[in-house]
DNA sequence: ATAAAAACTGGACGGCTGTACAATTTTTTA
DNA sequence: TAAAAAATTGTACAGCCGTCCAGTTTTTAT
């Protein structure tokens, strides 16, 4: 009645155990790369700087990923993830187009001060993808998910969506680009200005 | 009473033959370098890639230029020149705000639809700025150079130029990569459909 | 015409990169 | 506890890249 079954079941639980702590290693791997990848860029970051700055072994790596192109993919799929979660729960709670437009606002203005190295790397892999097909599935995915933020913000304004909803996420996306860049660079805006900027943006369309 | 005058005007001419001769030569490599950078993009393509694309020997680029960065630079510096020229034609014979938003409206369909591969190009060396501190100084220039283009249009147009109109850069620049991102997709808008949505957009402060 | 200067060539060199793998250590299983 | 599996290490390798340079050809000057 057992044996068989009792034994194809064990070994199903222990391949989940293994793949599910495989799953964590990888994420932990994951999380060091992006940390490289923040400071160095995608074009300057290799696999020893990643292996250097994460405490492991440059075979690690290779153990773990396939190759250089999948880790780099599977980062971005990290990135997005804790991103896209920022903002659904950052516009939970606002109802109506005032309460929408400032926590957007408040979200996008934190956003950019406190990542705007995770931003850059963002940016960088997005051009990427012009050049390398790889990155183009991932890419996409993540713009999706940005432009089902640009949605759900109207959604919650107590907008309907519109079809050009893609344009109002590239707009915005513009600015926050624009404000990320020079907010880097050696006159930062205060935190006030930056609302004012984001305000008027959203102002447009909430 | 001549001589020693006679002599350095002469040298100095020659001086000027040679340099403006060196000049044109430069002009000619950046060229086809900028081909070459427009398919593969900055990180992948290699100065033999630019050499073969240019029926150019592999020493000739270092002879004519520092090293890879310095020709870069000036790659970029000659595309800034064609497509500010572009753009500025384009505007000239506009005035009030219908001519000047479809003046400017016919300007981006044409270059999205022409010079993708261009810009795509531009958006790339952008990027790297962001990690390559010696890009920044031309990438600002261009983008000075770009705002600059949207003053234009606005006093064209009739309008005083705002204290933020580097944000209404960022938003047209915004929609601009991102039509472009999609036009180099498998679904490329028509000439109408582009023309649409700058229209839209240029409307919002023209 | 000849000597000097500039333009140009092709290859060599050292360094770095992604990848692969044999050897070792740690963990799990029976 | 002993054997098997997984995890981890360090190194080796093949290839590519930017840079450099000795030598050759072409252009310029006198």
């Amino acid at each position: 009645m057992n044996g068989m079954n009792e034994m194809s079941t064990k070994l199903k639980a222990r391949a989940d155990r293994m793949t599910s702590k495989r799953d964590a290693k990888k994420r932990q791997i994951a999380q060091s790369a992006i940390d490289a990848l923040k400071h160095l860029g995608y074009a300057n970051t290799t696999l020893r700087d990643i292996a250097a700055h994460s405490d492991l072994s440059l075979g690690m790596l290779h153990y773990y990923f396939e190759d250089r192109g999948t880790l780099i993919i599977y980062c971005v799929g990290i990135y997005k993830e804790a991103f896209v979660h920022d903002f659904r729960t950052a516009l939970n709670d606002a109802s109506g187009p005032e309460q929408v437009i400032e926590a957007f606002t408040q979200a996008l203005v934190a956003s950019i001060i406190d990542d705007d190295m995770t931003h850059r790397l963002w940016y960088d892999i997005r051009n990427q993808a012009f050049f390398d097909a790889t990155f183009r599935p991932v890419v996409d995915e993540i713009e999706t998910a940005l432009i089902d933020i640009v949605s759900l913000a109207l959604t919650k304004a107590g907008h309907a969506v519109p079809p050009n909803v893609a344009y109002h996420y590239a707009l915005l996306d513009g600015a926050f680009r624009y404000a990320m860049q020079h907010q880097m660079g050696d006159t930062p805006k205060t935190r006030g200005e930056l609302e004012d900027v984001f305000r008027r943006v959203l102002t447009q369309f909430l």
